[in-house]
DNA sequence: CAGTTTTTGAGGTACGTAAATCAGAAAATT
DNA sequence: AATTTTCTGATTTACGTACCTCAAAAACTG
């Protein structure tokens, strides 16, 4: 039978308030008793039962999301994840609410995280972008007791606790590695399209991208990145521009966000001479074009463990606990036509 | 505020006992009173606190793992994975014990299941090895009212309420489909490496392999497959023969275990003239060789995932609720040197 | 209508922990 | 030695649900 607290206090010979004032850490015991009490504790192999601990306090996290009011795909899905946390908010004890900010500014970022402060959450989960206003918001949420957490794209050097999202970095890496060997020995060049080089998880991937390039497939020539602001109809123009413009091209690597652009762009292009082409997020696009052979592999991060992952994380945080780093490793899945869930 | 039991009788206009023998279709409600607590329940969108319930009820499943006893790094995952489990059953409320049996034996498993049988406990996860035997235990099994999964390898056609492993027929279209594209457009050899054509997951890998490889890539001639029974020096021997023997190789398919023979002899040949090698499951031996370059890509089942998976279906099972389709899928995971959890 | 059966109410106990109060014991201080 | 301070014990209530008993009311039966 699992032990409870009871079967702690007769066996260490002390009361029940005894061992509930060592297991949360109340003041009021004698150094000496207390280490007969976690004697007894690790002796017995004793762990708190969370569920009832739980119900006893009747104590539930406030959490607040902030996310970009942009719509993209992937940006949709991490909402409706929220939205299904939110739906499940009975029986995780939290109270989650989502506040939309304009994407790619610095300034109204920083405004709505010193709004929040204000109401004091437990913790907060926002998708990062930089400027120096950010760090001092978050500077600012943490010097109030808030745990802060980046959602996808991330804030480093600032006072964050958490950052939920993949290593894009390795993304870009995994993406160049795919590519490269798609294309076989053949020589010729490589397109980029990003959303915009202002954002980080952008830059980082690009980074990446052009590493794996330079030291394994230098047969390849990686032409200079495009930015498409994330706009499908931006993406398509500036893919067929280029394509035109680069009879050459064999493989197009897709960073960012506007995917439809581009599968529609690919469309126009006779199978033969199609380029390869590695994208970002599997989406009902990017799926679609998947089954189609329009897209060859999809990079993905799961919106939905990165949106549990960042709530488990600020939680942890809220009661003052250590983030188990492996437990919150975000992947970076592959897909081919083949392995799609 | 969350609604509660009393809040539901208050609105109703019932008494708590009678709420209760609503909520756990206990009998002894008349049809009409019933209709008004449901009405209550929903309009006050009422959500059974789960912790308290369990809490409550106290009660523990008892279930049953059958795992064979070979020591492939595989199979000591999917052990470390069910240890685990026990290491929280505290906690989730299972009382879970691991039961060996010789592998590829049928009549030794379906002893075992019988054995466990005997126990009644609440489920039975197994490894399957196909055979009548296996076939009728499960059923004896069902009738007894036993909940009962196939882990890693099905047993379809039986009784088995649900199987946690990938689709293999998939993961040997995803290896072809990679494999294919790796090598570019050249013309060549595959060959295709088994554990035991017996094994229901290593025949269902092989044809989705073989089909792919006919439909997409018809200048690759595949191999008859070889069979090494998953023991690593055997692989080796019988790999360094076949490249021996068709310098034109230039892929090989893994579909078993035993990747540490194929490591070994793959790395005897030339650099430059080294196959390219898709293999099954992210163990130590296969994550070094994709560091090193022995292996381009490994497909990946995660054993964390399918033992918590035959938990929650078996407790599930036990409960009489249905399966979850969705969240019990297990993926197919590709890892390339690059995004290596 | 009385008698029987079914339905309902009221109340309690239990699960394992949290948190509080209050009294008493032990230790430290004066 | 007297006083204050710091510990500790004993006990109680609460969380939300499950499950039990017993009595009372209502609904049927013939």
């Amino acid at each position: 039978m699992k032990p409870t607290v009871h079967d702690i206090a007769r066996s260490a010979g002390v009361s029940l308030a005894t061992v509930d004032r060592v297991l949360n850490g109340r003041p009021g015991v004698r150094h000496v008793t207390r280490e007969r009490v976690e004697q007894a504790i690790s002796s017995l192999g004793y762990v708190r039962d969370v569920a009832a601990a739980n119900l006893a306090k009747g104590r539930t996290y406030s959490f607040a999301f902030v996310l970009p009011n942009y719509d993209n795909s992937f940006m949709i899905g991490i909402r409706d994840e929220v939205d299904a946390a939110i739906s499940r908010s009975g029986a995780e004890r939290t109270q989650i609410r989502i506040i939309e900010v304009p994407p790619f500014d610095a300034p109204a970022l920083a405004d709505a995280l010193d709004r929040i402060a204000a109401d004091m959450p437990d913790g907060v989960a926002f998708v990062a972008v930089e400027g120096d206003e950010v760090h001092a918001a978050v500077g600012r949420l943490k010097e109030t007791g808030i745990a802060v957490a980046t959602l996808v794209s991330d804030l480093p050097g600032s006072d964050r606790d958490h950052f939920a999202g993949i290593d894009n970095h390795a993304a870009g890496r995994t993406a160049a590695n795919l590519l490269g060997r798609f294309v076989g020995g053949r020589d010729g060049r490589i397109a980029v399209l990003a959303g915009s080089m202002l954002v980080r998880d952008h830059r980082e991937r690009l980074e990446g991208f052009a590493a794996v390039m330079g030291e394994s497939f230098p047969r390849l020539s990686v032409l200079p990145v495009m930015e498409a602001r994330d706009d499908p109809s931006l993406a398509a123009d500036v893919v067929s521009a280029v394509l035109q413009r680069y009879p050459d091209i064999i493989g197009l690597y897709s960073l960012g966000a506007g995917n439809r652009g581009i599968v529609h762009a690919v469309r126009e292009i006779a199978p033969e001479v199609r380029p390869l082409v590695v994208a970002h997020e599997l989406t009902r696009t990017t799926r679609a074009a998947l089954v189609e052979g329009l897209i060859d592999a999809v990079l993905n991060q799961d919106a939905g463990h990165e949106v549990r992952s960042a709530i488990r994380v600020l939680k942890g945080k809220a009661d003052g606990l250590p983030v188990i780093a492996a437990q919150e490793r975000i992947r970076i899945d592959i897909f081919l036509k083949d392995n799609m869930p």
